[in-house]
DNA sequence: ATGCATGAGTA
DNA sequence: ACTCATGCATA
């Protein structure tokens, strides 16, 4: 095993540049914080290639068991998203880069299990008619007044205010499922385009949003660190570089998407009426906890793991602790891995590409992607 | 850009 | 013990 997987915990490890800060003094890690902007800055500028081409379509489809969350969760449904026809879209600050999806037929929802109703599909293939048209204007964006700056305060003592927000659900949304896949199956919409922010983008919405927000950011000069932390500065909620990169890149569930949309289209705004603005930020120091180092998987490992997926993507603890065994791992170790493969299943870009005959093998956790989508 | 990890909320 | 949102650390 190549894993250095040893139990080793340790406390803040590489970076030299971060010391231990006190509580008091959270002003130092810029050290760190420029290093991995200028990095950042460096690849943000160069191309992505990705493979990744393709409308997705996300057929939520949850397992048997623990399936349906939608019903239940507070925010109701993960990635149904029936095709939204209103025609409406937003995110055209300056841009014109809109499409026009126009009322789609119901995305043929064809959920074949009969005790479960889950399985939705929704393309997005749809025709993209490139002419702009959005007949009605959108401005869903709320500028409150207190924030002059995008977040790139400067000084002001922007030590500590982040209230969560973690459950900011996008609320109201009938979480009635008509499986049917009837056209004319168009109902629970936003009926007043007046101003309000809730409208659940479509897939393609938030695909041409991404695309744009990266571009305009590039633009603004900002690295995907700089804009997570400014959102914590406007919204109370800071963001990794991770984070705003997996957005770019459709890497999150489309749940999730739709929550950080409305951020960072607020960002930009500010972003961009404020261009020119200093751009001192720190970082808040939240250190201290102990992180389990990083194993590395060898790919073989890595292979077997994955091809252990395709037969079971959930394991049964005994499973997982027998196959552990045999590759040499924690059995935690190979859990995590299970969690997270099924995870980058129900992301927006889901990975590997049309699987031969590797789809619903093991008809428990319905396929849900065939197809990805173009990143930039 | 991504792999492995953490933790809150659930079931 | 899982899902989900999120991020540190790393390639």
């Amino acid at each position: 095993m190549a894993t250095t997987a040893s139990n080793h915990y340790n406390i803040l490890t590489s970076s030299a540049s971060i010391v231990h800060s006190e509580p008091g003094s959270m002003q130092q890690a810029s050290a760190y914080r420029d290093a991995q902007t200028l990095l950042q800055s460096d690849y943000s500028l160069q191309s992505n290639s990705h493979p990744l081409s393709h409308a997705h379509q996300w057929i939520t489809a949850l397992s048997h068991g623990e399936g349906a969350p939608w019903s239940t969760s507070p925010l109701g449904d993960q990635d149904i998203k029936p095709a939204v026809q209103g025609t409406r879209d937003e995110m055209h600050s300056s841009n014109n880069l809109q499409h026009q999806h126009q009322p789609r037929p119901a995305h043929l929802v064809h959920q074949s299990h009969g005790n479960h109703h889950d399985a939705r599909a929704w393309r997005t293939t749809a025709a993209h008619i490139p002419s702009m048209a959005t007949s009605n204007g959108q401005s869903l964006i709320y500028s409150q007044p207190g924030f002059g700056v995008n977040g790139l305060i400067p000084g002001s003592g922007q030590g500590m205010h982040h209230h969560n927000l973690r459950d900011a659900h996008e609320d109201h949304h009938s979480p009635h499922l008509s499986d049917h896949g009837h056209q004319a199956s168009q109902h629970q919409q936003q009926s007043h385009h007046d101003h309000s922010d809730e409208d659940t983008p479509t897939s393609d919405d938030l695909e041409q949003f991404a695309k744009q927000f990266k571009q305009r950011r590039i633009k603004l000069g900002f690295t995907q660190a700089d804009v997570g932390l400014a959102l914590g500065t406007l919204y109370g909620n800071v963001f990794s570089q991770t984070t705003i990169c997996r957005f770019e890149a459709l890497q999150l569930s489309f749940k999730n998407m739709c929550k950080l949309k409305p951020l960072l289209n607020k960002w930009l705004e500010e972003a961009d009426s404020t261009s020119g603005s200093p751009t001192s930020l720190d970082k808040i120091a939240a250190q201290g906890r102990k992180r389990k180092k990083r194993t590395s998987i060898e790919v073989s490992v890595k292979g077997a793991l994955e091809t252990h997926f395709l037969k079971c993507p959930k394991p049964a603890a005994a499973e997982i602790t027998s196959l552990a065994d045999g590759l040499q791992l924690e059995k935690e170790v190979v859990r995590v891995w299970f969690c997270n493969r099924r995870q980058k299943e129900k992301r927006m870009t889901p990975p590997g590409g049309p699987l031969p005959g590797t789809e619903d093998v093991y008809g428990d956790t319905p396929p849900h992607h065939g197809v990805q989508t173009p990143v930039q």
